[in-house]
DNA sequence: GGTAGGATACCTACTGGACGGTATGCGCCC
DNA sequence: GGGCGCATACCGTCCAGTAGGTATCCTACC
């Protein structure tokens, strides 16, 4: 197990260009070749840490679990905090190649329909638990299913995220993420706590 | 030009195999093999109708124009229409292999981003020219923008459509929907035009 | 503190197979 | 009988993965 620094170098190397050339190519088209060039790495090299193309994929798709193991809540408002997360998430994914890689990863349906569930299920989960915190203090509006609203809203940040990538290279996603905002809260949260929030990214 | 009945029927054959192929395994993954052996014909047959796996991949794509052209309006509330449409959409993703072919290569960004562009785009501008009319009818809010609107409404399905197919198959699409219009609507609508709108599917 | 020796980390050359595409030929309808 | 519609055999390329060798490091014993 004793690690050697060059190691975890090439090994985060390797994971860093694979991620790269999923993101823009998908599972499918994304080539080791390619994925060896970006890395600057032998084949040896890379298949003596990964030993298939699957299971550098599956590795790439865990970094939003990391992503989010990291990310910690930034209001006393739950529903603000949602709306912070949002927009931390959109930053990251203009920002950090492994998240891209890891989304469209697990956006593309298919051959590991397991590991992608559950990444979708990690998203709605966090999402629920935010609401559920929302509920307990007041700001959602009654009768609202927290499950359904979980999926529509995991749901909706998907496309509107896949939509702005095939559009606009992913350039105007703050701009959507507000304007999804904008047209959810209301019927999301009560009047008198909708004129708190702010639907565009704090400064 | 003069066409033979039997050259029409193949070449529906070899589409509507594409299509079923393409969209459970996306471009680069899809096989020209199992096309033809789905389509039950050879190779010859199928090259003879389209040059390369590319251009069979636009005529595909070509599907959900076609789809879109013998849709009409439902209601003659602008909002209700659109809903409506929303459905409309859903019903034939369950149902229709070729829309579904069309709408995965349209969604996963590969080679052709022009072809994609202009799907996404006619999607954003039907959405646009009904909430046009619905500003007319006076249905809306005042104060939305109409192309951030569409832009979301059409992000919202493209992503609600996507992870319940990858969740569950697309089988509880009809229920997302629901979801989605129940909260989204209150964002978008004047209150006393909610009262008459019906976000669950018409029966 | 020098060195043996095993484990860790990596390199190079190669392979088998599948894939998209083509060349050529043949029947059958107008 | 001519061209439209299709069948079959074939080709070059590229890809994921492997075999086997080599360098580099860590440990331990003197």
């Amino acid at each position: 197990m004793a690690r050697q620094a060059r190691a975890l170098a090439t090994r985060q190397a390797v994971l860093l260009a694979a991620a790269e050339v999923f993101d823009e190519r998908g599972y499918a088209a994304a080539t080791m070749s390619e994925i060896l060039d970006r890395a600057g790495v032998t084949k040896g090299a890379l298949y003596f840490h990964f030993h298939s193309k699957e299971e550098l994929a599956l590795a790439v798709i865990e970094g939003q679990g990391a992503w989010v193991a990291t990310w910690t809540p930034s209001s006393d408002s739950p529903v603000q905090t949602l709306i912070d997360l949002g927009y931390a998430f959109a930053h990251a994914l203009q920002d950090d190649p492994l998240l891209r890689g890891s989304i469209r990863l697990t956006i593309e349906h298919g051959s590991f329909t397991q590991p992608q569930i559950a990444a979708y299920q990690g998203w709605m989960d966090l999402v629920r638990d935010l609401l559920q915190n929302a509920r307990d203090a007041g700001e959602l509006r009654p009768g609202i299913d927290l499950v359904a609203a979980s999926g529509v809203i995991t749901g909706a940040v998907t496309g509107i995220q896949l939509s702005s990538q095939v559009l606009a290279g992913r350039r105007d996603l703050i701009r959507r993420m507000a304007d999804l905002w904008t047209l959810l809260l209301p019927g999301l949260v009560q009047p008198q706590v909708l004129a708190r929030l702010n639907p565009d990214e704090q400064t």
